[in-house]
DNA sequence: GAAAAACTTCAGTAAATCTTAAGTGAATCT
DNA sequence: AGATTCACTTAAGATTTACTGAAGTTTTTC
């Protein structure tokens, strides 16, 4: 579940990264809106917390761009404005949802999570099946025959990764950008650590991770 | 995101090439059903925006010769008839949309999107097909009428860099630099050892690599 | 501030892959 | 035709890659 933060200051940025990423989200960040609209059109975020002002293009144009390239993701605005009329605008082009600053965390998650229920067609399934095996993007957990397995945020993310992209093969560096976002990285050992790790939790639990190792390309799951 | 146009009239095909290319979409084209059919056989191609009256083959011809041959790719009629019958017929021989002329640019471009996304996860397919070899680039492997043959990396390099430049000579310099990069080098015997193996599990497999050695130059596939 | 959890790095091992080299056969040149 | 070069093939040694357990860090939690 990819969210892409446009927001101008670095401190909001900051800390509305960090608490997003504890509730389980993976966080692109940009405080400007080209670069934010260059990333928004490469379609791979579930929703865009944007805000209005900012250098280079401001938040409405980039909203209307959007739209108008059809991209099926949602956005929340956030504004420092009160005045009604950037409220109706902004609603208009096309938010989905709207937030004055200042704004508590709390009220932000709420309408997060209101959000993704809301919109249909990506957040269908909650539940990801292969085999014996039920990945709950809700609820962050993996189940083998109804047993519960705990996976870490990282390891949870790289399976989440393979999962959500059967049938193609997924580079280490995918899932290092995966994991951590655009401008941190995990090396390749380490992913290879959190892979070991997952797979032998699952196999402690009578199950079997579908993950294959495509040596010298990356990581699979083959569909049926 | 490559699109085909199959498309008699000329102005209509070019007006369709700028407003899809303004939209971010790579777009070859022809008038020609016979051109169309064998650019369309390259497998390169997500989409196909079909004519129905064309010179040489018709569109329904050419539909139902793709669907014959497999290839994994939606495809948009396109016509001027507005019987019924052929709307029929034209979803029934396997095209993924119908429109009929005259249309507005927006309800094109509604209806693309619409099928790119209900494609989405699966189908996006880059598939080079060659005879009856198919080289899979999601998947990293090659495939002799449904035989999947695991080639290693640097074998895997070279096929794709030959199936991807057909009709040229490649040099054994050149598929080293593909294979290693800009600063390393791979010897021209070790390329030699490669494809040697590669033509060897192709064998085994019941097909044949169709790399034809151009002596004193280096490799090329002839194309079709 | 201490304890726990999670992440990363290190090191050893096993296995797959790459490269080299030598023998063989075919194409080209003289 | 004979000589020579070039390409193909095979096998063995060298190298790379991935996996795993454990140690060392960092971060979070209480």
């Amino acid at each position: 579940m990819k969210l892409l933060i446009i927001e101008d200051s670095v401190s909001l940025r900051r800390s509305l990264r960090i608490g997003l990423e504890n509730l389980g989200f993976t966080i692109d960040e940009t405080g400007d809106g080209a670069e934010g609209l260059s990333m928004a059109m490469t379609g791979e975020y579930e929703l865009i917390i944007l805000d209005i002002m900012l250098p280079s293009i401001d938040g409405i144009t980039l909203l209307q761009t959007i739209r108008a390239k059809q991209l099926d993701v949602r956005v929340l605005i956030l504004s420092a404005k009160q005045e009604p009329e950037d409220r109706v605008k902004g609603l208009l082009t096309g938010a989905d949802d709207y937030l004055t600053k200042p704004f508590s965390f709390d009220e932000l998650h709420a309408r997060l999570l209101n959000l993704m229920r809301r919109g249909g067609l990506k957040t269908i399934s909650d539940v990801i099946r292969i085999d014996n095996l039920a990945l709950n993007l809700q609820l962050k957990l993996l189940q083998v025959n109804d047993t519960v397995i705990d996976l870490t945020p990282n390891e949870y993310k790289i399976v989440e990764c393979l999962f959500s992209n059967q049938n193609k093969v997924i580079t280490a560096e995918k899932l290092s950008t995966y994991i951590a976002g655009q401008y941190d990285l995990v090396s390749k050992n380490s992913i290879e650590a959190h892979l070991s790790s997952a797979r032998k939790k699952v196999r402690a639990a009578g199950g079997e991770l579908p993950i294959q190792t495509k040596r010298g390309f990356g990581y699979i799951i083959q569909g049926r």
